[in-house]
DNA sequence: AGCACGCCGACT
DNA sequence: GTCGGCGTGCTC
């Protein structure tokens, strides 16, 4: 028996499967899609049995054991890796590696060590029964297999004896870390406007889906029903959210409606647990799978439905390293494999690209226009900041502060938000204009205030914050920029004993303080919850009148052409958290640019004219979703040759590619002391340009000169 | 990724 | 002579 194995080494040069004998003793052990151990050169390796093969007319080694009983990758997992493979160009085993839990990933093996509770099952029920025996005999009416624990509480002794006569048997499963869920039924009536909906998607014999609702028009209450209806034809479900929003909140609606038929794959959850999950999944004990972007790849069998829920989030699209697939992409494969299945993107503020697709047809469009109850979008006041600047206390308007106190006074809560993207707190020299960077990666450090020390997100360098500048050597180096800690300080100064919440990412890194953080302010804890991007997404609470945005600008200003879309988005999204309950909700927001169409949009609750501005300033400029964007990243060690090397790359493009506008290269900042070069591509259609990426990959594998990086519709450059 | 092979300069 | 530098190439 021959297999092909793809081994655990993500590197372009031995990204291919390689030929294995299997000895007889292990032949009945194989499959496709588990792990074997191999003997590769002088090393041994872990790898995937990817396929079977007929004869080879070379010699082969043999395979030296099995690793699973059970197969890790299934058959529709391996094709979506090799599809990923073609849409990323990056090596298949990192495809493959993407798509798997951690605990699972060869490399070092974590050992997680599979705990055993000890259970009963019922064996042959003696006839004669005493009160106690036949009360234990009756946990047994509802599940196969019962908790010894359990049974111990009505009588210890009658298990024992039991046990004795072959009434019950004795059986060691699996214990699983997963947190038992709470089960209670509440299904609420739809309105109207959500039956139309539902409706609408279960006649449809479409397969991709667009549903475009407001802030609040009831879009989880809608993919419930979505999901009941798969459910209840025998498929399953997966569900996608962005990672900030996988709230307590989400999760406990989707638990109370579905119970024990849910896996949940979170960030928050340890290596251990996430693996335990994912095996619940593989054995087929769960019918749903919530989760972000790689619970794309759960394990589940018979999908009937993939829902993305808030879909222009970035954060489903892997962009920081290989291999960089978008999960919407990767979603249509999916459903693709599963027949008649079908993909719901939904979202407030749904991407150009999705939105234009709707239009054209690609997708089928659903509109949740209003808010359930009829309740109105929240009025959204637009502070003018370059007036009002001279009068502002801090970071504060009048108006703002004002009506905070307000909404304190009569016990309502605000949500404070402090756009912080594209605003690094760096810290400048006041008297020469020296910025502190990374010497490391070219990138301005941040400030943390907590540790006294400034750092850089990228590489992690830490160092300790001096005032003293090394350029001219003046006492004068003071952090610019804003952190939430900045606005809490003065927002105690302004209104004393205000009870404040802040919630950004380094408050919330720690196991569960988000969690708990979303409770107490729940039941009134704090009349303000401060934060950053985190508190923009995903929650739910009935007593918010106010959302405050103190900035809404600096993310207009990211060098980026999505900046306004993102603006737009994150903004609209914040002030949906305004008045979602009985109570009517207001919004406050400071800008410096009152008049940019993405903030006169976000006060009209105006999408579709948002669109059309975005759309008219993108076509005009060549950018998605008129053209596709490629960037290509030529990388080293030795910036001289990095910028050669991509001048030759920029030669290739441009004598092979047609149609196509070739940028660059430019010079990004250095990185863990790599220099890197970028190419833009931008194309309307390019029938050659994977022809050509995998010939240049070809070239630059097998020498260490520069590493090249591909990216499809990046969403950071 | 490892590791051997091989072709150079420089050293007890 | 031979030790060790690292560029090149291979791993079923």
């Amino acid at each position: 028996m021959y297999i092909g194995v793809l081994v655990e080494l993500s590197n372009k040069n031995i990204d291919k499967v390689f030929t294995y004998s299997v000895p007889h003793e292990l032949e009945k052990n194989i499959k496709l899609g588990i792990r074997v151990v191999v003997p590769f050169g002088r090393q041994t390796l872990e790898g995937f049995v990817v396929s079977f093969i007929d004869k080879v007319d070379y010699e082969t080694k043999d395979i030296i054991d099995v690793v699973d009983q059970d197969e890790i990758l299934n058959e529709e997992l391996l094709k979506l890796g090799k599809i990923m493979q073609e849409r990323t160009l990056s090596t298949l085993i990192s495809c493959y590696q993407v798509m798997l839990p951690k605990a699972l990933k060869a490399k070092n093996g974590i050992v997680i060590n599979k705990k055993y509770d000890t259970f009963y099952k019922l064996g042959i029920i003696p006839e004669k029964l005493n009160d106690k025996q036949r009360k234990i005999i009756s946990m047994f009416d509802k599940s196969e297999v019962v908790l010894k624990s359990d049974l111990d509480k009505i009588s210890v002794s009658s298990v024992k004896t039991l046990e004795k006569n072959g009434g019950l048997v004795k059986v060691k499963l699996e214990h699983y870390r997963h947190s038992s869920l709470e089960q209670k039924e509440e299904k609420k009536k739809l309105t109207p406007d959500q039956n139309k909906v539902l409706n609408e998607f279960l006649e449809s014999r479409d397969e991709v889906f667009l549903l475009h609702g407001v802030t609040g028009s009831g879009k989880t209450e809608v993919y419930m029903e979505m999901i009941d209806d798969v459910l209840k034809k025998g498929k399953t479900a997966i569900v996608l959210v962005p990672e900030i929003s996988l709230t307590p909140q989400i999760i406990s609606r989707f638990s109370k409606r579905f119970g024990e038929k849910i896996a949940l794959l979170h960030s928050a959850l340890s290596d251990g647990e996430r693996y335990d999950e994912w095996r619940r999944i593989a054995r087929g004990e769960v019918d749903i799978v919530i989760g972000a972007r790689s619970a794309l790849f759960a394990p589940l069998k018979n999908i009937g439905l993939i829902v993305i829920d808030e879909e222009h989030s970035s954060s489903y699209k892997q962009d920081d390293s290989n291999p960089r697939y978008s999960a919407i992409e990767m979603a249509k494969e999916r459903i693709k494999l599963n027949n008649g299945a079908k993909l719901v993107l939904g979202s407030a503020t749904p991407t150009l690209d999705s939105y234009a697709r709707s239009i054209k047809g690609l997708y089928h469009l659903l509109e949740l226009p209003n808010r359930i109850n009829k309740k109105e979008l929240p009025e959204i006041k637009i502070i003018d900041m370059n007036e009002e600047i001279k009068r502002c206390k801090g970071h504060f308007s009048d108006q703002l502060l004002t009506s905070i106190e307000d909404k304190i006074s009569k016990g309502e809560q605000v949500i404070l938000l402090l756009n912080r993207r594209g605003y690094a707190s760096f810290v400048t020299c006041k008297n020469c204009g020296y910025t502190v960077k990374c010497p490391n990666c070219d990138i301005t450090l941040t400030y943390h205030k907590t540790s006294n020390n400034l750092r850089c997100h990228y590489c992690g360098y830490a160092t300790k914050m001096d005032s003293v500048c090394p350029e001219c050597h003046e006492k004068a180096l003071s952090s610019l920029g804003v952190g939430t800690e900045k606005i809490e300080e003065e927002l105690t100064k302004f209104i004393p004993n205000i009870r404040i919440l802040r919630m950004d990412f380094d408050t919330t890194s720690r196991k569960g303080s988000h969690e708990k953080m979303i409770k107490d302010f729940e039941n009134h804890k704090y009349d303000v919850l401060l934060g950053t991007q985190i508190v923009a997404k995903g929650l739910d609470f009935e007593n918010v009148t106010l959302v405050g945005i103190i900035n809404a600008d600096t993310s207009l200003n990211i060098p980026n052409f999505r900046s306004s879309e993102e603006t737009f988005s994150l903004l609209s999204q914040v002030s949906g958290r305004s008045g979602r309950s009985k109570k009517s909700g207001e919004v406050i927001l400071q800008t410096y640019n009152p008049n940019h169409y993405a903030i006169e949009c976000v006060k009209r609750h105006d999408y579709k004219s948002f669109f059309n501005t975005e759309m008219n300033i993108r076509r005009k400029l060549n950018y998605p979703p008129y053209y596709y964007i490629t960037y290509v990243r030529v990388s080293g060690k030795n910036q001289e040759v990095c910028y050669k090397e991509s001048l030759k790359i920029k030669k290739i493009f441009e004598k092979y590619l047609d149609n196509t506008i070739i940028l660059g290269p430019t010079s990004t900042f250095r990185l863990s002391n790599t220099y890197r070069y970028g190419l833009t591509l931008k194309y309307k259609k390019q029938d050659n340009l994977i022809e050509i990426l995998n010939k240049i990959i070809d070239v630059y594998k097998s020498n260490n000169l520069v590493t090249i990086d591909i990216n499809f519709n990046p969403i950071v450059f």
